[in-house]
DNA sequence: TGACGGTAATAAGCATGGCTATTATCGGCA
DNA sequence: TGCCGATAATAGCCATGCTTATTACCGTCA
């Protein structure tokens, strides 16, 4: 009753963080930080409601990593001089060497996670996720869909 | 590149909770609540530490479930006749119809997510998904592994 | 120009989940 | 009996993520 995509997907991804926050400890910093670290070495100077759509969480979630990474000294915010609104954001100097570390942690804890797997399987596990993921990004039938809803 | 296991997972998992959440709101139920709510009727009885062992979950974070549970008056604690330090937990007469109002919810969702997929593309998504949690639940290679430890 | 709707960011409050540390109790062994 | 390690539960602190509400600003339209 318990296997059921929810109940394993939230599994596999809580006991995935948990490695990988374990084995980043030494770096102080978690996986959803590293996120945000390689989302603005690819896109320097995003906004932060360019970051949370590109993260696809709530903008506050978003600005609150930043205040940490910020205060971590791993981010910088400059003002946007054409939206006095927005920050513009981007990496300081002490977080490319760290994005190589973390990138490597990440790869031991896959290599855990998919232990036995062919690269077949990988994929297709990859593929259907994803395929989750892409329906669970439409419209819910629920919501007020204003436009072309179904 | 952000198309790996552990960011997949977490967004499927992150959506998947979004979309529970959103459809059983009107029942002050979160889905996390709803799994320690079955856990309770399929066995009764339980204490805290065999319910976080149960959900692989750490025994304080089954602790404030349950606290917020009994809050919500789903939920009781009774004092283990044979174990001062223990609780024995059970659910309450409210519990019950909830239960299977929520069960209709998670179909639903369970129905939106898997829009598509065929029955056999789904098992295989549960098979892969149970491997990659079994994987993530033996032993860390780096942890004091006691025994048998490879 | 001035009002008004939309957008960027933040604040407050909550739930989940972790880690570390502490308290109380249990159970076995000397 | 008395000690000592293991176990059940809790407390404190933190990160992620949500909802709702608020503030400041942008852009457009009258």
């Amino acid at each position: 009753m318990q296997n059921n995509i929810a109940f394993l997907s939230a599994d596999v991804s809580r006991l995935l963080r948990k490695r990988f926050d374990l084995a980043a400890r030494g770096f102080g910093v978690t996986g959803p930080q590293w996120r945000v670290l390689a989302a603005l070495q690819r896109t320097p100077g995003m906004n932060q409601c360019a970051l949370a759509a590109w993260l696809e969480v709530e903008a506050i979630t978003a600005g609150r990593m930043i205040d940490r990474l910020e205060k971590a000294g791993l981010v910088e915010r400059r003002p946007d001089p054409a939206d006095r609104r927005a920050w513009r954001l981007f990496l300081t100097a002490a977080a490319d060497p760290l994005i190589s570390s973390l990138r490597d942690c990440a790869d031991v804890v896959f290599a855990e996670a998919l232990q036995g797997f062919s690269e077949d399987e990988h994929q297709f596990l990859l593929a259907l996720l994803d395929r989750v993921r892409g329906n669970l990004l439409e419209e819910s039938p629920g919501d007020a869909a204003p436009a072309a809803a179904e």
